[in-house]
DNA sequence: ACAAACGGGACCACCCGTTCGT
DNA sequence: ACGAACGGGTGGTCCCGTTTGT
């Protein structure tokens, strides 16, 4: 009498399945402006597999944030995969790679950790603290980086590693904003290439690109 | 029939005041989170008013965006108001105006134009576009103070003004976006002041906080 | 300091245009689908002129269904313009007249009072009675048609004309009602032909179209 | 948080509810004027559930058309149910049906394909163009009958059966929306009785009440 | 683990009508 | 006689989340 219906059962796959579609959907309309609906449509999901696996869209939204900054942790830390040969190469590498993900076809060209902390800032302080958690950690680990660099090549003009990677974090932020809004990637990359000059102006010689 | 208690007539202050009320809560929760009731109820008007001001919520938006890039450019504007003594005095008042504006108690810190780009570029391209525009119209502004400045005092090394000038700006609106992410301010003052010593360094010795 | 706006003070031709609109559209959405928003801007003027005119949407559509009567009427009445050389020669004008609506490039195909009653027999009931008083107008003028004929002319069978008036308005009625529907106008044509036989059929031979 | 307090979980009870709702609504108001709200209040379900079942209201209205089509479809074919002893048998039956509709206490004297089609000829194109297929059928079936007529028994004179039924149709949805307008019943009936008659001269002797 | 019916409440847009000004 | 600002309410749509069933 009553018709059967599928069920995958695939637990793992359907909840990575939503947190991608999740992430795609952010990236182009925002957290508030994407309906649950709408990212189980693009996961080909039911809402039912969606509020299983997620409590609310405030749980998935921090499921694709973790997700988003996995990824890009696990991107960055590349950076330090073989050893220096020079005090600034890894520094080199970080910036290397920032680059290389522009010309990325699929790149979004866009942060889900800054959209989603700017809209959420005051409904969901949740989704705020952990991208503000998430900032942190990759100016952490930019700071590292200076702070290796400057133990073992003296700068020629001190700084505080913390405050120069904020300022780099701010640059590589502003600049994904401003490459969506203007719809000009090429800014971003020659903000990079701008903003490695600077730091290696901070050791080197007095700035020559 | 129907009682109507009160009309206001005051078509330019009651526009203004749907505005103002619409950037104060875009800056909180976004463009798409910001429902018109909750922008009639801070502006003390009706919905028959808003919409007889403005035909959607977009356009709203956009007048919202207007107004607060008018109130952007009247700002940075000022450098310009008294002749530079010296070739950077205008970027430094520039630099300045920026930094004043962190510590005011009513400073939103955010922008408008970086907030309701990021949410609505693939729903409202109008907005988008808008904010292109304006980001475009600062940076500008920015590229004609670096171009005069270079213009006057031959740099160390040579530099592309608009280039700089988005490189200014993509800080400027990342320090902003990891400001309210993170919620400390003071972030975006030790940005500003560390790109003023580099726009510096482009000119003169190389670079001393 | 305030700026003076041009108002037209052609009181009856403003009531005429926004009649003349209402109608139009009317025929084309219904009553209660049709705005009062809607019916100015097709008529060129603004709500307070739409109120000074009319007190309510109803008593707009109530003038708009005696202006469609009125126009009605008139072009019916035509069947009598001239004495009648055969008892039913009015009666065959009347079919002609008719029929020659239907080619007329601008010609609604449709009867304002046909809708604006299936609309509004609960909701507004003054519009409906005023739509039964022009249903009923039309008929009484079939009716006199029908009974002069058959005074001058004794039928084949009797009938009563008031039956067969009404027999064939609802024809009429229906045929537009099926016209608008199918948007295939001919079928009036073809059934105020076989009406005109029919009714022909009840005074001579019987029935040869 | 939310408080939910019960769900009825038979879908197409649910949506027969609604559909039923709907018809009976429409029948008194069309449906430009009965509002979601009222059709779910009717049905005794929420919103959350019509918007299930239906995408929006036109396709609940589709749905209403559809009901009522094979609803009438079904009363109709009635009249073929026995064998017809002689060749007008059929078409009497036919009379028959919609003649004895008119006295029963339920009956709304008005046709919901009728209603829809005049108001949303512009504004749902495809509601008006389910209205016409509807309307066809009707058509086609009584051509039928009136093919099978003329094949069995001779007319008197020659007819096209898809004008006649063309005509037939017409009549019987014009006499419907008079019947609404004037509240008057009685004349679906006279007007019904004289098309039989109407018919019955094409093939026996010339027409006798 | 998942599907689908459903609850209730928001959303934006637009409605009709009033009021004041010109 | 008309224009425009405005009030207050409704309309259709979609929202997030709950519940039941498989």
């Amino acid at each position: 009498m009553k018709k059967q219906v599928k069920t995958s059962r695939h637990p793992e796959e359907t909840r990575k399945k939503i947190i991608e579609s999740a992430i795609a959907l952010i990236l182009q309309q925002g957290f508030s402006a994407t309906g649950v609906e709408q990212i189980c449509q693009a996961a080909g999901v039911t809402k039912g597999a969606f509020f299983h696996h997620f409590a609310s869209k405030e749980e998935a939204g921090q499921a694709a944030l973790a997700a988003w900054a996995a990824h890009g942790s696990a991107l960055y830390a590349a950076a330090k995969n073989e050893p220096a040969r020079h005090p600034l190469d890894h520094l080199h590498r970080l910036f290397d790679i920032m680059i290389d993900i522009v010309p990325h076809p699929a790149a979004p060209l866009t942060c889900v950790v800054g959209i989603v902390s700017q809209e959420t800032a005051v409904s969901h302080p949740g989704l705020r603290e952990a991208c503000s958690t998430y900032l942190t950690n990759w100016t952490e680990f930019a700071r590292q980086l200076l702070a290796e660099a400057k133990a073992a090549l003296p700068p020629r003009i001190d700084f505080d590693p913390a405050e120069v990677a904020w300022f780099l974090n701010s640059l590589w932020q502003g600049s994904m904003l401003v490459a969506k809004t203007t719809q000009h990637p090429d800014h971003v990359v020659r903000n990079l290439e701008r903003a490695r000059a600077y730091v290696d102006s901070l050791f080197g010689e007095p700035l020559a690109p």
